[in-house]
This record gives C-alpha cells, structure tokens and sequence, in this order.
DNA sequence: TTACACGCTACT
DNA sequence: GTAGCGTGTAAG
C-alpha cells in the first residue's frame, strides 16, 4: 500500500504530496488524516496522510517506508482535508501550515534521536568493558535505549567514544518523532481487590507497620481510588509505606489517564431554558427549521446589545443536540470569559468542551480529545476551535461576528466566519452569525435576501443598504457565495429595558472652559453619583496598541526601533523601551539622546495614567485596571472580573477588553474617556471599528433593573460614526458608511489582497515590486478583465508597490502591492501566476513574499 | 525547512 | 592537500 504524505516543511517546492510504502507491520493502521513520521531527505519528519493508493508513478527504487504511525487513530478526518486544502487554495498558504492548524499544538511532533545498545539486539559488544565506558553502563541500566542529547549531556567527554561505537554498530541509532506532550499519567492507588482477605492482612501486619496498617484502613474505609499523591497527603505518610503495601499484594498501584479539566473543582449552577419572548421565539423558530432541514443556510442574527442573543444560541444549540447532532460556539478571545462559558456549562455540563488560548498546551489537548472521543457534543471556543474533530456537525454559531479576531493574523491568514460557512456546507450544518453591529460585509450580503419573518421588520433596517445595493459584491468572503445569509432582527432588548441614554462630551469645549484634566466635568460628577449610590462603573480607553511613545520636547527626537523604524513603546515596569514587532528592547533614557535636554516625556494616556487620576480625584476609590499588563498571567482575566462581579472595587478600567459581553447587574455607567482615538486610524475600517466599539460598550450598562447612562467623552462630536453611536442608530451608520465604502471602492463593494515583500536589500526588494506588479497587469490583461468597471460588473485594479506603513521590520525592507477587485475572478490564481513568474526554476521567489487575502487590518 | 554535495578560498 | 564556508538543489 501506497501512502500519500504532506510533509511537515513548509514551502512552495514540497507543498505536494510524497509517496510512501505502508510497511506490513502498519498495514490497516495507517489510514487518511493519520499522523506519521517519515524519512524526508536525510532525516525524519512528521507528515499527514491524505491518500492511499494501491501503486505509484514514483520510482519505486525511490520509495521509502513509513517509520512510524504517531497516533492510535487519525487526528484529522477526510473532512477536515478538504477543508485544509480549500484554505490552503483560498488563503494561499501551504497545505501543510493548514493542515497543522488544525489540530493541538500538543501535537505539533519533534524529531528526536535515540540510541540503543547492539547488544540488546543480540550483537556481540563483549570487547567494550562497562568499566571503560560509563555511559555504556548508562544505557543498559535505563533498558538499552536512550535518547542520544541525554547521553550527549551527561557524558560531554564521551562524544568520540559514543561517536565511534555508533559507526561501529555497537550502538544503533534511530529517529522518532515525539510529542511535545503525552497524555498526563496519574499514579493511583486502588483498594484491595478482596476485601476479607486484606482484613485478615491488616491483622496480620507487624506491629512496628503502624503507617501501613493506616493506610490500609483508609483505603478500605474509603473503597475508592486515590491518586497516590493526594493518598499521601491525607494520610500523612509516604509514598515508600505505600509502595510497601503494593508490594505485599494488599493494594493496587496503577498509571491512570488523567484529563486536565481546567474547570475541575468548579460547579455551575445549572439552568434550564427560559422562556422566550415572541421576538427572540421568531428568531429560534427559523434556525431551529432550518437545522431540521439539515441545510447549510446561513443567518445574520442582528441583535442590540441586551437583546438575549444568548439564550437563543442556548435553545438553538438544545435542539441541535437532540437530533443527535453537535455545535460549534465560536467566541471572540477576549469575550471568552468565565461568565461566557458559565453560561454555557451550566445548560449543558459536561458535554461542553472550552477551547480558548489562555489553555495550557495539555488542557487545550485534552478538551480536544474530549470532543474526538465524543465525550463532548458543544464546543465552545476562540477562532480556532472552528476546527473542532465533530462527525456531524448541526450548528455553528458565531457571537461578535464583526470582531477582527476572527481572522487570523498568522499563516494560514483565515477568517473563521468564511471557513464556517464552508464546513457548514460539508457537513449540511446551519451558521448564525450574531451581532449588535454586524460587519458591513455580512450585514450588505444580508440585506440582498429576505424570509418571511425580517421582511417585515427589516426592511427598515435594510432600506439603506439595498438602496446603495447593486454594487456590492456578490463574493466578498464565503459570506457571500451562495445562498445570501438572511437576515434575523432583534430590536428590543428583553424585558423592553430601554437602550442606555448617550452623551456626548465635547473635549474642545471642556479645555476652552479651562479644564485640562482627561475628565471632563460630566464623567466627574457621574463617576461621584456611582461612588455615593454604591453602584458600580466602566471606564474605556479607546486605544488601540498600549503604545505610550517616547518624544522629546525640545527637539521633537522619537525613540525609534533601529530594526523595525517604528516607535519604540514606554513599559513602566521594567523601565524599558520595547518594540512592539520584534521585541527590542532598551534603557528608557533620562535625557534627549539628540539634543541632550531633560525634556523628555512619555506621551500617550494609559490606563496606568487613568488610574493615578482616578485615585487623585476620588481618595479611596477601588479601580480594577485591566490592560495586557495585568492581564497577561494565567487566570488574572477570571480574578478581575469575578472580583469586580462581587463588587470588590467600584471602576473597571480597562481597554477593548472591558467592552464584550460583560454582564453585571450593578453597572450603571460606561464612560469613554476619549472615542477619537482609533478614528483616525489610517484604515478604511476605522469608523466601522470605531462605532462597534462604542455601541458595545454603551451595552454594558443597564442591562438589569438599574437604568444605564453612558458618557463619551470625544474631540469629534460631529463625527458619523460617534452620532451614530450616541443614537444607536445602526441602519444609520450603515447607511453614511456604504456609501464611502462605494465612493472609495473598498469591501463590501470589492475584494482586496494584500501582498507583502519583504528583504534586507533595498534596491533588490524595489526591483522585484516592479516585477510582481508588471506580471499581474500581464496576468489582468491576458484573462481579459480592464481594470475598469466591465460591463460583466468584473473590475481588477493592481496598486502599488508602495512602501508598507511598517517599512521596515526585524531588519527587512517592507514593500506591498493591494488586489482590489470585483466580480468573478480568480486574483488568487492569477497572483500564484504572478509569484511564480519571478521566482526562479525551483520556484523560490528572491524576497520573502506574504499573501493576505481578505486583510482585516490594513494599517 | 534543512541536509548534503559541490566548488571555491585560505591556510597548514 | 584539506578544513571551512557559501551556494545551490532536492527531498518519495
């Protein structure tokens, strides 16, 4: 039998399967989706099987064996290939970087050498003296096989010695790959197998076995299994007592698999559903139609902040699993918190698996595991746990599905929303996508369909987009291919709580008025009412990075990375300048390097800046701050929150990640301490980004009994998107928004890929540019596409190459080329086309090349 | 990606 | 003559 591998070597020239023999002794175990360790030129790598053959084109003097099967069943399914594969075509990265997303680190295999004494094999090594060789001794202590870096470190003097016995084939090496983490193996004591007999036992013990006998009466006492570790504790004795035990037959000691359950120890009040309002009943009633239906449709769930999404996806999910099928959450990373996965743990325990990054690599191995072994039928989880080892999947669900976290910034560079509503198809599944402020491209593809319940309450909401419609693209993203998603409105928050009162604060007019703090006169005194009525409030720092850069005032110096040529940012702890991309890292300095004044400042408010001026303002006051300095270490996110859900402090201060879907009944105010920020961004996304911020974070307060009030604090009250905001007025964002979308020809009314060059050598990285963009005019030109509006509605237009606005990164010039395009047209293909043009025969390209299709950040 | 072969330079 | 190094090539 023939096996086809993708090798784990990403690049352009082994990106293809290789063909291996399935040695007699793997024959039947080795199947599609296995993971194997093969020889590829000269040593050992991990590979995925994705075919088998009966025979082969290859020269068969050429073949080489399978060395190893790593797994007892396949990691991946023959689903999962495909789906890998279509990433890999879709998202122009390797099928391997794809393949190998996909499944836990943890499983992520290192080639590791092993040697093992000749002897052991019935060779003869009589000639070699224990004596003379230490290490020789070693090995046949530790059962005649040991890994080579070990010997190699606890006989540095020996590496002739050992070099030499291995050429001589006294000692036999061999590859393996191993894991980075195996399944974690708890020794564990079980009680006696025959109680009578270990009664008469316990008699029979010396007198002078007096820690014995305890711990043998323990474990009769108890009948249970203990882990040895925790027997020890409870016992107070040894584990040597116990092993005596063991020993004499009176125990059992056995390794036993243990799973890390990060939520071990931790009971969740369980919840049944609740009843739902006609709204929300609507709503359920299509998804759950369609889930019955086993059609792969998609749904935009359009719902304000407060509107009880959740307990829609709740029902959803409740009814996707009593047909005996399963359901994928997908959760932005900084939403996954633990009143998130409460929620869900507590309607349905233990048949939930949580995936999110803040997992051990053990812990995120074995919650998967937990969903292979159908242990699991939900998983709820960040971007990647769209992959989760399912069979048949009936839901996917997708919260927040504007987030930008959802499109990974790494290869493979996917959006998980697009990849969901490709597995969706697979596998006949329904995808919601919900939010209070969708995405202009999924909200413009919605709003081109229509089913009986929205048409009637959306066709307001819709009206602008529809009007603006016509141009927008019929394939922005997997959203938009196929059937168009329909679209699932929810107005009203339950329990007809009104949407908090917005005020806008204008800053320009608080300084005229001489008042120069970062607080203006409104948030004082709101912030004082909370303080006096013991209620509790939000503070947002619009800000994107935690960048506090460093100027000098008298001569205008920055601090610069001298690798990257962007601003080095200001840690107060370490006192250290950091770069943010390569992690660089200097002495703050005391005095102008340039001009040697004292006059140095670190610019930009932090949250660390907020705090001091909270504490000053209002003595006493208890702040919770969370930002990535306080966030960073395992567990602190959970700490604060549930810290601030007891109400142990009376502000949470915070960036973006105080804004998702916190729910605290106490909470009455939300302040913005500056909404401008991430306004000017130079990103075509940046108003979009802006208002789904400010919507999201004026739904914090007053979602229970105590009405909400936010305050934003802004230098643009006559922005769009801040008016918008201020009135929760989506449809009219949307409205003003699509239309600078169209006049500017950016998503959804086109397509973009983002291509980035990269090399240290300047002259050579301007030259290729100039090459990579004359080939794909070549390319436009010879598919026959004018890179004006056709009358096929087809449009490409190729820009650049212009300098990166990070120009310079680790060293390496940054130049890029932007695809924006309309219609049916495969710019991937005519990209490759393009790349492989100026490579050379082997196809390497001459300068780093990076492909970003669907870029979220264009900054 | 990486091991290895090949060819060149620099020195024993 | 050969150790040491850079470059190119192929990997089943």
């Amino acid at each position: 039998m023939i096996a086809k591998v993708i090798v784990d070597v990403p690049s352009r020239q082994t990106d293809r399967p290789f063909d291996y023999n399935v040695p007699a002794r793997l024959e039947g175990w080795v199947e599609i989706g296995s993971r194997v360790g093969v020889p590829f030129g000269g040593r050992v790598v991990q590979g995925f099987v994705i075919g088998l053959a009966p025979f082969t084109d290859v020269d068969v003097s050429k073949l080489k064996p399978i060395s190893e099967l790593l797994d007892h069943s396949p990691p991946l399914s023959p689903d999962l290939i495909e789906l890998a594969t279509w990433i890999s075509g879709k998202y122009c990265c390797a099928l391997t970087t794809a393949l190998q997303s996909m499944i836990p680190a943890a499983l992520k295999g290192k080639a590791e050498t092993y040697v093992s004494l000749a002897e052991e094999e019935g060779k003869e090594t009589s000639d070699l003296l224990p004596i003379e060789y230490d290490w020789l001794d070693y090995i046949r202590r530790n059962g005649g096989t040991v890994k080579l870096s070990t010997l190699q470190e606890r006989y540095p003097t020996e590496a002739v010695a050992v070099k030499g016995a291995i050429s001589d084939g006294l000692l036999i090496e061999r590859v393996s790959i191993r894991d980075r983490l195996a399944v974690r193996k708890v020794l564990t004591v079980f009680p006696p197998e025959d109680q009578e007999a270990a009664q008469a036992a316990l008699e029979g013990l010396p007198s002078r076995a007096a820690k014995q006998r305890e711990v043998l009466r323990y474990m009769l006492a108890h009948g249970e299994p203990i882990a040895l570790q925790r027997l020890v504790e409870e016992a107070q004795t040894t584990s040597s007592t116990v092993r005596a035990l063991a020993d004499k037959g009176l125990i059992v000691l056995r390794e036993i698999e243990h799973n890390r359950d990060p939520y071990a120890g931790r009971s969740f009040m369980q919840t049944t559903a609740m009843s739902l309002t006609a709204e929300q009943q609507a709503v359920y009633g299509e998804i759950s139609s369609a889930v019955d239906a086993g059609d792969s449709r998609v749904f935009l769930l359009h719902g304000v902040t407060g509107s009880g999404k959740t307990e829609v996806y709740l029902q959803s999910i409740q009814h996707c699993l009593q047909h005996e099928r399963q359901a994928i959450v997908l959760v932005p990373e900084i939403a996954l918190t633990p009143q998130m996965v409460e929620r869900f743990k507590g309607r349905f325990g233990d048949a939930v698996a949580v995936l999110h990054s803040r997992l051990s690599n053990g812990e995120r191995y074995d919650e998967w595991r937990k969903i292979r072994e159908r242990r699991a039928q939900v998983a709820v989880g960040a971007r990647s746990a769209i992959f989760a080892p399912f069979q048949r999947i009936g839901l996917i669900i997708i919260d927040e599905e504007h987030e930008s976290s959802y499109k990974q910034e790494e290869s493979p560079k996917y959006h998980a929303r697009d990849v969901a509503v490709r597995r969706a198809r697979q596998h006949g599944a329904v995808v919601v996508l919900g939010s209070a402020t969708p995405s202009l491209e999924s909200y413009a593809a919605a709003s081109r369909s229509g089913t009986a319940i929205e048409r009637a309450s959306a066709e307001k909401a819709a009206a602008p987009a529809a009007a603006s419609g016509g141009g927008v693209t019929e394939s922005s993203g997997a959203v938009g291919s196929g059937r168009p998603p329909a679209l699932l409105p929810m107005p009203h928050r339950v329990g007809g709580r009104p949407l908090p009162e917005v005020q806008l604060v204008d800053m320009r007019e608080e300084l005229k008025n001489g008042n120069r703090s970062m607080f203006s006169r409104q948030l004082h005194e709101a912030l004082a009412v909370r303080l006096e009525r013991g209620e509790q409030s939000v503070l947002l720092l619009n800000r994107r990075g935690h960048s506090t850069f460093v100027m000098c005032r008298s001569c205008g110096y920055t601090a610069l990375c001298p690798h990257c040529d962007i601003s080095l940012t200001f840690h107060q702890k370490s006192r250290a300048l950091r770069c943010h991309y390569c992690g660089h890292a200097e002495l703050a300095p005391t005095q102008c390097p340039s001009c040697e004044s004292e006059h140095i400042r670190f610019f930009g408010t932090g949250t660390q800046r907020v705090e001091e001026e909270l504490s000053k303002l209002f003595p006493g006051i208890r702040v919770i701050r969370m930002d990535v300095d306080t966030t960073t270490e395992k567990g602190s996110h959970e700490k604060w929150l549930t810290m601030f859900g007891d109400r142990q402090a009376d502000v949470l201060l915070g960036t973006q990640m105080v804004a998702k879907g916190l729910d605290f009944p106490y909470v009455t105010l939300v302040g913005v301490i500056a909404a401008d920020t991430s306004l000017h961004l130079p990103d075509f996304r940046a108003a979009e980004k802006t208002f789904q911020l400010l919507t999201q974070v004026a739904g914090r307060a007053g979602r229970h009994e105590l009405p909400g009030e936010v305050i934003i604090q802004t230098y643009n009250p006559e922005h769009a998107a801040i008016i918008a905001a201020q009135h929760h007025d989506f449809a009219a964002f949307v409205s003003a928004e699509l239309k600078h979308r169209q006049v500017m020809s950016y998503p959804p009314y086109c397509r973009l890929i983002l291509i980035t060059l990269s090399h240290e050598a300047l002259p050579l990285l301007l030259t290729t540019g100039e090459q990579l963009a004359a080939k794909l005019r070549q390319g436009v030109a010879d598919s026959g596409i004018t890179s004006s509006d056709n009358s096929d509605g087809r449009f490409i237009d190729i820009l650049g190459p212009v300098a990166s606005p990070i120009p310079r990164m680790k060293d390496r010039y940054r130049f890029q080329c932007m695809l924006k395009y309309r219609g049916n047209i495969d710019a991937t293909g005519i990209l490759q086309a393009a790349i492989r043009a100026i490579s050379d025969r082997n196809g390497v390209p001459p300068v780093g090349i990076s492909v970003d299709v669907d870029p979220q950040v264009i900054l």
